[in-house]
DNA sequence: CTGAAAGCGCTTACAG
DNA sequence: CTGAAAGCGCTTACAG
């Protein structure tokens, strides 16, 4: 292995100098700079990013926490967000907690972290308070994902907003008797996401002074599964709505299957719209919110890199916009 | 921020007790060792990774390299895998190399893995030459999985069989004119598994003296998205095929898309199996060759480890079983 | 613009 | 069983 001494030795020079001259410091006069370059690379020579981060306490490496990475939205925001640490020579540290819902354990721990990253992309999760003290305790920098915070910046879509585009839109194609697949009707801990999907769906149809009728608001947990399941209670019922938002298009899917099952045909005699934009949407026709997900991936990771870099930083909220995919499975209510 | 030299100070011993204490190394009086505990403790002391790095050469980090996050198959190796590492103490460095097909240039470099990881999970990708040389020449213990390589350990599927699997089972249900989805007719450079797929189905109909008509035989690039192209040339056709087989249950979910929209009803006018157990692949009734991914990714890692831990190794093969799992996208061929 | 030297915080022979 | 000391390979004031 060849050390920074070896290059120094070849460029007859000191290894500061070596050291400024690779990192492409100023004062290093042309001619020196060239010379240790040279024998660098004659060298072959490779600094060692842990000598390095131990002598500088920078080890450009960043955290992503995520709950899942097998499902399509956090694989996407790792996606994005491992775009822009590539580009800006960062690396990666995946930290894959397998989130167990509000009551799990602490799972971001100080050796995760400590002298490790030089900051921390918190993807759509819940943090307790020992891992938010945790984090204070080690001045990381932060930027979360999808969950607005009380001290770090975050990138998200206005949950309420999104599932009022989709129930504006079943209202104004004529629906009236509009059932919701996906809900939690109190907010767990520290996750308002799906309470306020669900909010932006009330409140949509109590603005038009349509009821929502409680049975027609089912629980689903964002998988395919489970909007099966809920499509078939939902859709199997006597008095069942012409039309269902789904809180994502995998439980959208879940209701387009139940609806097979039952004989039902989409949008015939029922439309169904989800959030997401997924890939399969389009293969199945399905009208969709769609988020830009790998986008708020690399927004949130460039606003990190910047606090990194020493930028002031608040905890300001990135709103970015979604948008109306219509597609075949949406049109007007069958006549009665 | 406490060191190593303030717990020995508390201790009342030297940095070198408290650095074999602290690792459970022997050697050490229990009296000695619950001292350095003890005081540890109290500091709440926490070694500097990259001090021990820099001192021991060990990262205690694995890199897994992957071509595409987002895609079922990667997301559940990377799942898999970080789980086992997470358990044995190791970190995840993620390395999304995006994998732009066999010209691609050259994505993995020593600056990535150089000090930085004790080992390396290659999740079906093609190497390069000049990426095989760099792995070699830092003597990094490397485990594949997905494509078996001449140097190192492999976790995989047998591909052909597995087609052979699934073209078999179409075969007893008494189909005869059967189509593929997901074929690449040449290996593509070191990536055998497109081949491999297509080899299984061709020997398969082979052996029972059937023909593989040309023309039944489309292209396909995995995604949902070209098996709904390929489903709906392949059905279009006058002497359109009785049944499809996928190399992937993305591509068969595209095929079956594509019935619908010719309204063909599976399995009724034509058959499909995917190979997968894709989640939503039950959702659709589709018939399957399941495949343990996740498990892949558990045992890749495990026989990394071992080599990490510094058992010996040689380069072979782990092929685990797949099994068909017989939904409602299969049945007899439509009497002519 | 350049160098000598201290320091980052551990681990690991080597003695005893 | 324990300690003194060298060493891992860089970076960073501090001088000049």
């Amino acid at each position: 292995m060849t050390t920074i001494s070896d290059v120094a030795r070849a460029a007859g020079v000191s290894v500061a100098t070596v050291s400024r001259a690779l990192r492409g410091l100023d004062r290093v006069s042309p001619q020196t700079r060239d010379r240790v370059l040279r024998a660098a690379k004659s060298l072959d020579y490779m600094p060692s990013p842990t000598a390095s981060s131990l002598a500088s306490g920078k080890t450009h490496v960043v955290a992503v926490v995520v709950p899942y990475v097998t499902r399509w939205y956090f694989a996407h925001l790792i996606s994005g967000a491992s775009q822009v640490l590539r580009d800006k020579g960062f690396h990666v540290l995946l930290l894959d907690v397998r989130d167990e819902g509000p009551n799990r354990a602490t799972l971001l721990d100080s050796r995760m972290l400590f002298k490790r990253v030089d900051g921390v992309l918190i993807l759509s999760l819940r943090l307790q308070q020992p891992e938010r003290e945790l984090l204070q305790r080690l001045q990381m920098p932060v930027v979360t994902v999808g969950v607005p915070d009380q001290d770090w910046p975050c990138v998200r879509i206005d949950d309420i907003a999104t599932t009022s585009i989709a129930t504006e839109h079943l209202i104004r194609l004529g629906h009236r008797r509009i059932g919701y697949v996906g809900g939690d009707s109190v907010p767990a801990m520290n996750f308002p996401t799906p309470a306020d999907r669900a909010k932006g769906f009330r409140d949509t149809m109590g603005r038009h002074g349509l009821d929502v009728d409680p049975g027609s608001f089912v629980m689903g947990d964002w998988s395919a599964r489970s909007g099966l399941d809920a499509g078939r209670e939902l859709l199997s019922r006597a008095d069942r709505p012409t039309a269902v938002v789904a809180a994502s298009d995998e439980l959208a899917l879940g209701v387009m299957a139940a609806a097979r099952e039952l004989a039902l045909s989409v949008p015939r005699d029922v439309s169904v719209v989800g959030i997401d934009d997924h890939e399969l949407a389009e293969l199945h026709g399905l009208t969709t919110i769609a988020q830009p997900v790998d986008e708020q991936g690399r927004m949130a990771t460039r606003l990190l890199l910047s606090t990194v870099a020493g930028l002031p930083t608040g905890h300001e909220v990135a709103t970015v916009p979604v948008t109306l995919v219509e597609r075949r499975s949406t049109a007007a209510p069958p006549r009665p």
